[in-house]
DNA sequence: ATGAAAGCGCTAACAA
DNA sequence: TTGTTAGCGCTTTCAT
């Protein structure tokens, strides 16, 4: 265990203050001979000298740190957020502190309490909870708040989301023109995601006066299978849409297990998880999203925010892809 | 912009001084009037403080930070990989710095520096390059490493891995049972990636004096389509072998696209993905590791290793399981 | 049972 | 162009 160099052995190695080094650490060259900055460099690469990130952050308040709370680590959206996220403070001095919520509020926020005693500069947040007074903490300690994917309302910080509503409202034209008579919305539950609530209501608002119904089966509780069957057998020309990727792969499953032929029994488009949707038979259309273009943006308001910037008091909208294949 | 609150406001507000608060932070409560512990907890709640981890971090030069570097985020194995490490170091004081390497042995070593800076008490590593040298710089810093997935040669620090050799060995059964006559083996680059070579290690392990052909092709360069449609067609038997679920499902669209049966033209099976194995038609044998036990095992592993105790030299292997299904 | 004081490794005002 | 000094928010030794 070989004791860690400080500024202090910088300096006294090079022969000046550890004042110049200081300066020469953040790039102070304005009146520093260039004989000096030279010993200085020599010495910090001879020691392999790396200055300390605490004690920078408990002189100057500031972390340079990130927290990400995500709901749910482990899957594929996520991770793209995260490729994003990561990509775009890759190039920056910023860290990031990503933790997942693992879809419990409790986890949230105890993760939201440890990113605070971390001391982050800002926090990009996938919240798991609608109301902002849930957060009522991030608000105490005046964070600076990125929202990704979804957000709480009424408008407590800026948030970077796909264009579920549009999206949805183009799709219900889609099921319009193939003469669907009945839309099947499988989601998890919906209520408080915000992300969720406006596939579902772009699709209403798209289908008014088209005499197209539309049901929303939760596939949290009970025998949603036996539900959505008998939905199915009801009418002449159904759909589902199943509002995420994980859902869809559950309406592949079902229909597979029910032996239910599609598209001629039933419709089926949802969301996510396009790189897998054309290599079963028949290949499946979907809703692409671009998360990795969501984490970037969100990243780079996040750190104009942090830097003191007006963030614009807006949700951005990121543009997804209906991917049209054979399943609808 | 409300001040922050420190262990000094709380020590007035209490009518302590900060040592006795320290105390309390530090769960010494051996000598503490119960009186003084109730009136420094109020005030605690009262204030909502939370004592400041840099200033912790720099007294204690413990930074109970723990930096994971990860070959590629944004896949499925790291996801759940991800997502043990951070189920255990949930329960702990412990924060994770994920750090994506993006498949750059140039970011790698970027990101090792990040963590170096940030003080980190421990790494977990998957590495990129085979070598420990190149890890030199967390040799200089003497910091606690477990490695994940893969392992650098020879033995720098302990890793915890799937048990590749080993199924490999027992696949070469099932290929022998099932009267291949050769197998192709789709992966990577596997030069310097341990899991990838014991995958084929294991492989022509099992096959010696069988006189079952086996076949590398690796489709990071060139045509590797046209060289694997080669092999098949010059063999009666023949299977390929993907060494892992991005390969796998390649090779599903290389079947697809060049119209070829499954298993009857060519057998298939593949590390990973297992999830969507099964969704597809025929449904997809493939070996299933537990990378979230991988990595609650090398969390556990890791902070054992900070905490001083000795860490075991060797290598911990966690089984996977082979899952017959149609396409082989 | 509690406090005073030193110091962790840095930065920045002020001085020279 | 460079240095002196105080102090960020804590922990810990040594007193009392």
């Amino acid at each position: 265990m070989d004791k860690k160099v400080t500024i202090n052995d910088i300096a006294t190695q090079a022969g000046v203050s550890k004042t110049t080094i200081s300066r020469y650490l953040n790039g102070k060259f304005d009146n520093m001979s260039s004989n000096t900055k030279a010993r200085i460099e020599e010495t910090i690469d001879k020691l392999d000298y790396r200055p300390n990130r605490q004690a920078q952050a408990l002189k100057t308040h500031h972390s340079f740190l990130i927290g990400v709370s995500v709901a749910d680590i482990s899957n594929m959206y996520t991770s793209r957020l995260l490729k994003g996220i990561g990509e775009y403070f890759q190039k920056t001095h910023y860290q990031v502190l990503i933790m997942d919520a693992d879809n419990s509020v409790a986890r949230e926020l105890s993760n939201l309490e440890k990113m605070m005693t971390e001391q982050v500069d800002g926090i990009i947040l996938q919240p798991l909870v609608h109301q902002p007074e849930h957060y009522q903490l991030l608000v105490a300690e005046n964070t600076p708040v990125v929202q990704v994917d979804r957000y709480t309302e009424p408008f407590a910080w800026p948030a970077v989301v796909s264009d579920n509503f549009q999206k949805s409202v183009e799709l219900a034209k889609i099921f319009k023109t193939k003469s669907y008579d009945a839309i099947l919305v499988l989601a998890n539950h919906i209520n408080g995601v915000s992300s969720r609530m406006n596939r579902y209501n772009g699709l209403e608002a798209g289908l008014t006066g088209s005499g197209i119904t539309v049901k929303l089966i939760e596939i949290d509780g009970s025998d949603w299978q036996s539900l959505l069957h008998a939905e199915i057998k009801q009418h002449q020309h159904p759909a589902i849409f199943a509002l995420n990727g994980q859902v869809l792969w559950s309406a592949v499953r079902f229909a597979k297990e029910r032996s239910l032929n599609i598209p001629e029994d039933v419709g089926l488009i949802g969301y996510d998880d396009d790189q897998f949707a054309d290599m079963i038979t028949p290949a499946i259309s979907s809703v692409s999203q671009n998360p990795q273009e969501i984490g970037r943006v969100a990243a780079e308001q996040l750190l104009s925010s942090v830097n003191g910037q007006a963030t614009p008091p807006k949700n951005t909208r990121i543009p997804s892809e209906i991917q049209m294949r054979d399943s609808l």
